[in-house]
DNA sequence: CCTATGTTTAACCTATCCGTTAATTAACAA
DNA sequence: TTGTTAATTAACGGATAGGTTAAACATAGG
C-alpha cells in the first residue's frame, strides 16, 4: 500500500475526466459546480475526481461560505516532467542534436 | 470502452514496475525473463505488464527463436509531456522569466 | 429555527488491475 | 519422439476505480 508519489501523479492523469478538469484550472480557480458542469456525470463522481488530484497534489482548494474552489498546482507535473526526461534521448530531435554537437567537442577540433 | 491515447499512457506509467521496465529497456533491448529478474513477481505478471506498455505504444517486441525481445519506443513520452507542457507557466521558472518579458516587450518601452 | 444551496460521505454495483498457479504454445536440441 | 527452455494464456481472487443514488453536513439568509 502506500504507493509512490509519480505513481499517484502518473494514475491521476490516467483520468480524462481529470485531465479536462486540470484544463480548466489553468484559466482560473472554480468551484466544484463550475467544474462539473460540462461534464454529464454527477457532482458526487466530479468531487471524488478533485480528492484524486488533490491527493496527487494536482489542486489546492480552499473554502469560502459553502463554495470550496480548487486551484492548478503544477508542481507534481514538473516531477512527471522530469522523470520522462530521462527518455529524451529516445525522441527528442534536439536532444539528438545536442548530443552529436557535445560527442563533438568531447572529440576535440580535427579538421 | 476504448480509451484514449493518452489516457493509455498514463495509465501504463502510473505502475512502478512497468516505469522499472522502462528503465532498464533504455539501456537496451532485453527479453522477458531478464525483465523480470529483478523482480519478485512471477513471469506471467511481467508478461502482462509488458503487454500492457505495448499497447501504450511504449515498446515495441520481436521475436527469435524462443525468446521475445522488447524494445523502448519513448515516442509516446514526447505525446504525454507534450500534454503537459501546457501547464509549464505553473510551474517553470524559466517560463515564469520569459512571461515577464514578453509581458514587458508587448507593453512597449516605457521608462 | 427553517430552508435553500453547495459539497461531501455512505452504501452499493460493476469493471478493471495486479497478482497468483496451472496449463498451453513455440522453438530448439538430444 | 521426447524433453527443455521461454513465454503466454486460462482461470481464479482480492483490491481498487469510477460511477450511481440517497443521506448527511456546512453555511448563508429569511
Amino acid at each position: 500500500m502506500a504507493e509512490d508519489r509519480l505513481s499517484t501523479i502518473f494514475a491521476a492523469l490516467a483520468d480524462p475526466t481529470r485531465r479536462a478538469i486540470l484544463t480548466r484550472l489553468a484559466e482560473g480557480e472554480a468551484t466544484v459546480s463550475e467544474l462539473a458542469e460540462p461534464f454529464s456525470i454527477s457532482l458526487p463522481a466530479i468531487s471524488r475526481h478533485l480528492k484524486v488530484l488533490e491527493q496527487a497534489g494536482l489542486i489546492s482548494r480552499s473554502r469560502s461560505a459553502q463554495w470550496r474552489s480548487s486551484r492548478l498546482e503544477a508542481a507534481p507535473l514538473r516531477e512527471a516532467t522530469e522523470w520522462m526526461d530521462r527518455y529524451r534521448q529516445f525522441w527528442d530531435v534536439n536532444f539528438t542534436r545536442l548530443d552529436a554537437h557535445l560527442k563533438r567537442v568531447q572529440e576535440g577540433p580535427m579538421s
